[in-house]
DNA sequence: CAAGGCGTGTACTAAGTAGTACATAGTATA
DNA sequence: TATACTATGTACTACTTAGTACACGCCTTG
């Protein structure tokens, strides 16, 4: 198991834990809802990332975007899922036509699709 | 389980069966790679959709699209969720954006994107 | 009337998911 | 030096996923 999921939580944990005390395995864990040990394991990777909920509950207490992480453990927010399981053909041939595009090309699209009159 | 994918697999192959005698349960479920009595289940909604791989290749033989097939089983393809994993602010931006626009709005994207000059 | 194809019921399993509960040992501090 | 917080190790559990193996009874057709 390939841990950046892990290092990366236990990296920035530990940054913030710098300015403020409340950042310790234990007393983040009790937020996120779960066991001490278990956040400890998921930090050193002896555990798979835990569940979406868990991870999203994570990026809010650590400041980090919710999605970077969820792709860091793996998965994609079950809202975006829903998205294209609602429309799979249109947002299936969407994203293979966007999946090579360099950045900014994407960005242009998002930008132009929200500003414009579509 | 509000089972409609059991179902759609069933009319379809049911309907193939018409004029092809070689899409009974038995033969299909040989073709695809799982027991007949799987696939049965599976067409009655009596235990969830099978996995990514199995139902791609039922989408093959039903001659259906394989995208529509996996929303039906509540999943997304797994190419998709890289190119998401792979740039997830992007992708979740880009998503959201267009997830709220008309079929046509999209569609019209996707055209450009193709044709132009991005 | 048996041989083969048909759908389906029952029983089972191996691996993965998502954790909890408790014990231990080190560290800091009052 | 007692206490209290810290991280971590060990053991266990319940649920889900993704199926297989095999037997049964029903047609049908040669």
């Amino acid at each position: 198991m390939a841990d950046t999921f892990g290092s990366y939580v236990r990296d920035r944990r530990e940054a913030l834990r710098q300015s403020d005390a409340t950042f310790s395995v234990r007393q983040l864990a009790t937020r996120i809802g779960v066991e001490p040990s278990f956040l400890s394991k998921v930090e050193r990777g002896e555990v798979p990332p835990p569940s979406e909920g868990k991870i999203i509950a994570l990026a809010r207490e650590l400041g980090e975007d919710a999605d970077v992480l969820l792709a860091l453990a793996g998965k994609v927010s079950s809202d975006l899922q829903e998205a294209i399981r609602k429309r799979p053909e249109l947002f299936a041939a969407a994203i293979r036509q966007l999946k090579d595009m360099p950045d900014h090309a994407v960005l242009r699209i998002v930008r132009e699709v929200r500003d414009g009159d579509w």
